[in-house]
DNA sequence: GTTTTCCGGAGAAGCGCTTCGACTGCGTGG
DNA sequence: CCACGCAGTCGAAGCGCTTCTCCGGAAAAC
């Protein structure tokens, strides 16, 4: 491998030019740069990534902590990765892959300055990685929203505000009677902090339109949409619409919908907010745009590697999609 | 943060003697060793990735490259990469995430020696990359199976064994009569070669069994199921069973069975070999230990980044799991 | 008793890069 | 005409680590 030493020597220039030219640091005459570039082009010269980090301090690498638990969409999880990992190459930065294994993956790449800085996906309300993540003081995001950032960056999807469009969207068609399925009930016991915005949302924008309301968590099984749709009816006579915030129980709502001759939606009206399923009845509703979170993410975090700057909490939204899974009630 | 030469200075040795006794190099007294671990804990030492890697001339990173396009399956692929991460992290090293971009990452990350070797995913019969790899010269593990390999080793799912098994278990229930429903169009044309080895396997197993034998590809959309049911029936008059090797049309194909009033297994038995999934009916057959063939992957490469050695092709099995979907033909 | 071996440790030379300070001409303004 | 500033370049000092060489002393060999 060629050095910046072999650079100089064939450009005919010290090694601190080259690196002034690659850096554009400094000031260099049209002629000496382009000596430089021809020569680095010949010798097809790459600096070496340690030797940059040590004298620089800086990596360009940053750490991506993804969660393991399959209680996630893993469609979800790739298209934010995908976010991630293109944000990150359009900035020349590359990405460290963590598992959540342990707190102590944070601590080693952050003190062996592996990286420049941390993307935390599935912050909890109570995420015990949060406090440390602040002590070790590199720019870091968090994906999702805790209930204490400690001073840390967070992007999230707004999931109260899509739970107020989806409301509000049935609202306009006339439904008076609107249940919620929540997420699934160990998605909350994690503390999952996406169930309880959603929650708050559909009640306020419910609320706020007149409507009258039920809501209940919703396992992702065959008996726990049952129990679900039979505990929302308990507490609301004949729903005409209901708010799913659970793609992973979708199937087996639509299936215990279905096998009950209830229709989509000339009984039921159902707007789904949640990962897209490919493989599942498309439904009307909002997705998540786990693409866009991926890349904000990203983009918050160079924003702050760069310079330092307050914290910032971003949370995005997205369009409701008309699947034709709603309809005015009878 | 602290260097090696505080930690010198604390234990009252020189720093190449930290340095000994960390990498295990060289015999250092008890006494000396006791004094180097207490002050490496008492500061809390690291040593710097980037020094290191610069003196040492080893990352402890290596490259993972994953697919973008869709045609593979999501839970797969992450499965694949949860073992390639646990792995690399029981034997010390992480992992550098690079998306099929371009083949320019392959050439970057290895050119700046960011990284130790590679693992590259998805690789197609006539894939171009092996041939820049085999160039950059890196240890590197091959998940497919290209046709030249180029001297670099292999890791993979044995889908000809697979299919072996799956007609077999067919045999061994009675069938004379058995369809192949094969890998999406997308995957044929884009020359991943699982679809050709699965269906050799099959051809072979079958022939070896005396059965009579019909295979099509399968669009994953409703009339790609139906198109593919038709086409089967048509090269072979009432197939009994089916082995279904295409995971994303199978809710499809389920649905295009009931619809006509086939029940599985009663009418037609189904062995399915690929991703199980999670949400569709399981069924009998053979899933991809997409686990394990990441693990497999990381140990293939590390061997080979520790001492040089003779490129291996490693194909891994499976087990048949009955779940039920069939029966003896009647 | 002397010589050889071996063990444990220190010293120093890099690894390849960035960056600070210094130097050299050259054009400007006073 | 002289200081002055500025663009353009170089030299050298690290960044923090690994590893080669060397060295003293104790143990083993003769």
């Amino acid at each position: 491998m060629a050095t910046i030493a072999d650079v100089a020597e064939v450009a005919g220039v010290s090694a601190s030019t080259v690196s002034y030219v690659l850096s554009g640091k400094r000031a260099i005459s049209a002629a000496t740069r382009a000596r430089v570039e021809e020569a680095v082009s010949r010798l097809g010269y790459r600096p070496h990534a340690g030797a940059r980090a040590l004298a620089s301090s800086r990596t360009g690498v940053l750490a991506l902590v993804v969660p393991l638990h399959d209680d996630v969409d893993v469609g979800v999880v790739m298209q934010f990765v995908r976010g991630v990992v293109t944000t990150a190459r359009a900035h020349d930065h590359d990405i460290l892959l963590l598992t959540q294994e342990e707190t102590a993956g944070l601590e080693r790449v952050t003190s062996t300055s592996l990286v420049d800085g941390l993307v935390v996906l599935d912050i909890g309300v109570d995420d015990p990685r949060v406090g440390v993540l602040a002590r070790l003081g590199r720019p870091t995001v968090l994906v999702g929203v805790p209930r204490d950032p400690h001073g840390l960056s967070c992007v999230d999807f707004d999931f109260a505000g899509a739970a107020r469009v989806a409301v509000a969207h049935l609202a306009a068609l006339g439904h008076r009677r609107v249940g919620l399925v929540g997420a699934t009930p160990s998605s909350v016991r994690r503390g999952a902090g996406y169930a309880d915005r959603l929650r708050e949302g559909f009640l306020a924008g419910a609320a706020a339109a007149g409507l009258t309301t039920a809501a209940a968590p919703c396992a992702a099984t065959a008996e726990g949409a049952r129990a679900c749709l039979a505990e929302l009816r308990a507490q609301l006579p004949a729903p005409t619409a209901l708010v799913v915030h659970n793609e992973a129980a979708l199937p087996h709502l639509l299936a215990a919908l279905d096998a009950e001759g209830t229709r989509v939606p000339d009984d039921l009206s159902i707007v789904s907010v949640g990962a897209p399923d490919a493989r599942a009845r498309a439904l009307t509703g909002l997705d998540v745009p786990a693409l866009d979170i991926g890349r904000a993410s990203v983009e918050v975090l160079l924003e702050r590697t760069a310079a330092p700057r307050a914290p910032e909490v971003r949370l995005l939204s997205s369009l409701l999609t008309d699947r034709g899974s709603t309809a005015a009630p009878r």
